[in-house]
DNA sequence: TTTTTTCGGTGCGGTAACGCACAGTTAAGT
DNA sequence: ACTTAACTGTGCGTTACCGCACCGAAAAAA
């Protein structure tokens, strides 16, 4: 039986649970591209813990304290870091790897409902008292990530020093970027949405190419996989991305953000307030 | 010109914005009916500041502490409490009132992203650092509340005792509500907000009828008036509402919570989850 | 290379909600 | 009692997205 459980912490032996965890097959192993390998593999060493904004922004000496309790973990594609009301053990601070936040419903069908880069942390119900969430946590975008025990995070939360601020700011933009997925997804066309997604998953990004099919992102927008192929479609005709077979391309920042809708300037306007560099 | 902060904390001379804060005109009055003339002098004595549940669960000497500071205020329909980006002032611990945290967008169309009532606090960005939040908060339903100082929360809240706790547990329900919502605009029919919609205000009320208008649910549900009209219609059809100008009286609530998408369970049972009475 | 799987594009009918216009009805104000 | 404003119901064409079915192209596996 699927044991998500085992799944999101396991480390050596990573098992895909079928990207955005909506597969059955427990065994089904997600076929690696060039590009994919590059990123999966052990032979690259690790990344600067501070490319994650949080750490970065730790006076240096709470930060040298937290560094010698993190620890370095890679963050591959469709990887379940928590299952919905399981209980969670690490929080995880992103370099490099985006991960989304969804829903799963009933019968299956999904939405994203916040996505989590080197801007934040994974595991927020951790440090606010609730342990778990009615929520899965997958990734999104392959990279590295660094991981606490949950409670070590909650010995420093209650320490009451940078830390916590960081944290409950960091809360408050999230609580704004939730928000906002709930206008956009009231109000707002496909398109928009479409652009709004990749702008976000742009920001949390080094590179300008996005490695995601348009079944993935259907699924983390809610919507149909077809629906997704005519938004990209429309995007692609304006010259603003590239797309092929699971790559995007970015080649018009600006034009993405003149098509998309007030809801991703709003989110980001709010992040960077909260959290300045 | 209508000033949104002059009319956030105006107390004695209640202006009222137009419902949902969405009229133009500054100095239209809403017509009080007999029901929200019975709940608009200041006739009645003040309620127990412990039928807000987050009041009721500190331990005795810190809400006594408590109960010295607070200020007992009247909610009239339609107040406007905080303005999206403006300084927030108080936070506010609802007895009967129920408050609806809304994004109102540039076009003036506008979304619910939250409903607060006994059960919470109005006021989450004040104690978690970034004091103002993108989105308005407006009075859903008549009723009173007790108010803090924002300062004095705050160093409440950095004492790190009981009330930090249950802050911070209800604002991982106020997380999870968010995100719910997003799901559900995402995937549910109207119908089955609308039912969500009328069981979130019941659990806050202590009757069985709501007064609110199908112009004002539409301006939280985010849909056009006749939307609304035809959802209700719906539902009264199958009997288990009655709906007649404003007034809305709940015959079955079974029905309803048959009705009802998975969201509002997954909500209710979260809330109780983590603020257990 | 050949086979198999995955990914993306297209077409088509169905539907839920939209925007608009207008009419009927109840309640509030005079 | 009368006027006025607010609230609700209805009809109609439009639109965005859905669900399904199917096909071709590209990549991975054999």
């Amino acid at each position: 039986m699927y044991d998500p459980y085992d799944t999101a912490h396991c480390n050596n032996k990573i098992i895909y649970t079928g990207i955005l965890g909506l597969s059955i097959q427990q065994d089904r192993r997600v076929r690696l591209s060039p590009t994919n390998v590059q990123k999966g593999t052990c032979m690259s060493p690790p990344p600067d813990p501070r490319q994650n904004h949080l750490l970065a922004a730790l006076p240096e000496e709470d930060y040298a304290h937290f560094s010698l309790l993190m620890e370095w973990v890679q963050m591959p594609l469709g990887k379940v870091l928590y299952e919905s009301g399981i209980q969670m053990r690490h929080v995880y601070f992103p370099t490099d790897s985006i991960v989304s936040l969804l829903y799963v419903m009933e019968d299956g069908s999904s939405a994203e409902i916040a996505v989590v880069g080197n801007e934040g942390v994974v595991g927020v119900p951790l440090f606010m008292g609730g342990e778990t969430t009615p929520s899965r946590a997958v990734v999104q975008s392959a990279g590295y990530a660094y991981r606490l025990k949950g409670q070590l995070l909650k010995n420093e939360f209650s320490r009451a020093g940078p830390m916590q601020i960081l944290l409950l700011r960091y809360t408050q933009a999230l609580l704004t970027q939730m928000a906002q997925t709930a206008v956009c997804n009231r109000h707002h066309s496909l398109d928009q949405q479409f652009c709004r997604w990749l702008l976000l998953s742009l920001d949390r990004l080094s590179s300008n190419e996005l490695i995601m099919t348009q079944e993935l992102i259907a699924g983390m927008l809610g919507v149909r996989r077809e629906g997704v192929t005519e938004a990209a479609g429309n995007v692609q005709k304006a010259g603003l991305i590239k797309y092929s077979r699971g790559h995007i391309t970015i080649l018009d920042r600006v034009g993405l953000e003149k098509r998309v809708c007030e809801c991703y300037a709003v989110v980001k306007k709010e992040f960077d307030r909260l959290l300045p560099e």
